[in-house]
RNA sequence: GUGGUUGUAGCUCAGCUGGUUAGAGCGCCGGAUUGUGGUUCCGGAGGUCGUGGGUUCGAGCCCCAUCAUCCACCCCA
């Protein structure tokens, strides 16, 4: 008999775990209602069609294929298997399905099909696992947990502001207080790219620079000279990257450092209109403007969101942004969305690493029944049975052992609350309550248990 | 896709330069005059040492391959 075991990068999520996902879920569930979300699913799979091409080379490298059922070969022939050249055309051809890699596509192709059952703006949340074929490693699965909130349909940057609330309420509901949120916008930098003379591609810019936290300035100054960029470009660009606090003057910082351009000013104002939304909220929310901040600049147009935790040795735990034409791909152009992506795995590993879960270690159910006998276990059921229609849940230990064994379990399962009843409370309809943390016990008529359940 | 790390009991690991029946802690199961758990004591089950090959009189240990794992890079939540 050969040992089962997971396919690389997935994990179960026993029931102690699933509580702590909960809690997280729940948190974000609850503040995304807050502002107006509402929930949305979708398939775990989509068509191929679907998904390729919309994340750049790299992100089709890590679609998982689905293989057609049936015979997938056929149609192939000898000659198609020799061209090693044209991988492609077999993939093409043997697999249609894909899972999903994100939850934005699905989210666009989802609007694009059914504009006849949502009205603009179309507020969404959802919360669902994304697959991505991936080397695992710390932080990062093969299968995890996105949970997105998008707006589509909407210019306005109220939008961006209510992320910034959004993602205050959250973090500092699960106490995950030394967060930050790093922003930029698009324009600011071509504002940059402008600023130091650069005419070339946007993105050999920035992904030069994205880098920056991680391989220090040594390292992005290396990588642009490698990039032809002259020594004189790198230094100015240096000057520039620094992070600008959303409590201190940004604009009179940004207007200072940026020579004058259209870029300029369509960022500056974006800015400006996004502190006026906020008002004097800005000073709790925690948000710099990161000049090297450019994520997955293949599709944001925009305002650029990034979260981090602090001294949690992970990478981002959400990323965001807006993106002016997404839907455009589906043939419904001019639309624009603008969403944010919590990362709940990340979120979770760091949360565990700080014990911050306390309060979730105990089961659901409020109390676990025993009993010595058949007698007694009629009558524990009866009261459970009770228990359960005043809204109270209950247990009862489904066969007849020894009272030891029974608090055994109810220790290991982490019950508050153990009720005892043997032939004495039956005689008398009482049960003994214990408190398995303290050990004390106390006999009480079935009123006064309801009272003290409850 | 590239580089490195580690694979011994359900879990975490020990096993000296290759030498008899492979160990510990935790967990699990049973018990300590049968109506009381989380502490203690006693007893027990459980491993073809990731897999395949090679070297050797002899391999958990050395060599090769393979698979898995974790970590880093690319990229990303």
């Amino acid at each position: 008999m050969q040992k089962p075991s997971l396919p690389k990068g997935t994990r179960d999520f026993a029931p102690q775990i699933m509580r702590k996902r909960l809690h997280v879920i729940n948190t974000i569930v609850e503040v995304y209602r807050k502002y107006g979300f509402e929930p949305l699913e979708t398939p775990a799979m989509e068509n191929l069609s679907t998904l390729t091409g919309k994340y750049g080379d790299e992100g089709d490298k890590l679609l998982f294929k689905i293989l057609n059922n049936g015979n997938f070969l056929e149609g192939l022939n000898a000659a198609d298997f020799e061209a090693e050249t044209d991988l492609n055309k077999i993939t093409n051809h043997i697999a249609e399905k894909g899972l999903r890699y994100d939850l934005t596509v699905p989210l666009a192709r989802f609007v694009v099909q059914n504009q006849h059952l949502i009205s603009l703006p179309f507020k969404r949340y959802q919360i669902q696992p994304v697959w991505r074929a991936d080397r695992p490693q710390k932080g990062r699965y093969r299968e995890f947990w996105q949970c997105d909130a998008d707006v589509i349909g909407t210019d306005s940057l109220l939008c961006e502001a209510d992320f910034l609330l959004i993602y205050h309420e959250v973090f500092t509901r699960l106490h995950l207080n030394n967060y930050e949120v790093k922003i930029n916008h698009r324009k600011i930098l071509e504002a940059v790219a402008e600023t130091i003379g650069y005419k070339g591609e946007l993105m050999t810019l920035t992904v030069a620079i994205d880098k920056l936290d991680k391989i220090g300035w040594e390292g992005v100054s290396k990588e642009l000279a490698e990039r032809g960029f002259a020594p004189e470009q790198s230094k100015l660009l240096q000057e520039l990257l620094q992070q600008f606090d959303f409590n201190t003057d940004v604009i009179g910082a940004l207007e200072f450092s940026l020579k004058d351009s259209e870029a300029k000013s369509a960022g500056i104002n974006a800015i400006k209109e996004l502190l006026a939304l906020l008002g004097n909220k800005v000073n709790s929310l925690q948000v710099k403007l990161d000049l090297s901040l450019a994520r997955g600049l293949d599709y944001y147009t925009g305002v650029i969101f990034e979260a981090l935790i602090h001294e949690s040795g992970m990478g981002s735990v959400s990323g965001g942004g807006r993106y002016d034409n997404l839907t455009g791909v589906f043939g419904l152009p001019g639309v624009s969305g603008v969403g944010i992506s919590f990362g709940l795995d990340r979120i979770f590993d760091i949360m565990e690493n700080r014990s911050l879960f306390a309060g979730q270690d105990r089961p659901e159910c409020k109390i676990l029944l025993c009993h010595f006998d058949e007698v007694s276990f009629h009558y524990t059921n009866e009261i459970a049975q009770t228990l359960r229609d005043k809204g109270i849940s209950a247990e009862v230990y489904p066969d007849i052992r020894k009272l030891k064994k029974q608090l055994d379990y109810a220790n290991k399962r982490n019950f508050a609350f153990v009720g005892v009843a043997g032939s004495e409370e039956v005689q008398n309809k009482t049960i003994q309550l214990k408190d398995m943390d303290v050990g004390s016990q106390s006999q009480l008529g079935l009123n006064e248990l309801i009272e003290k359940l409850r």
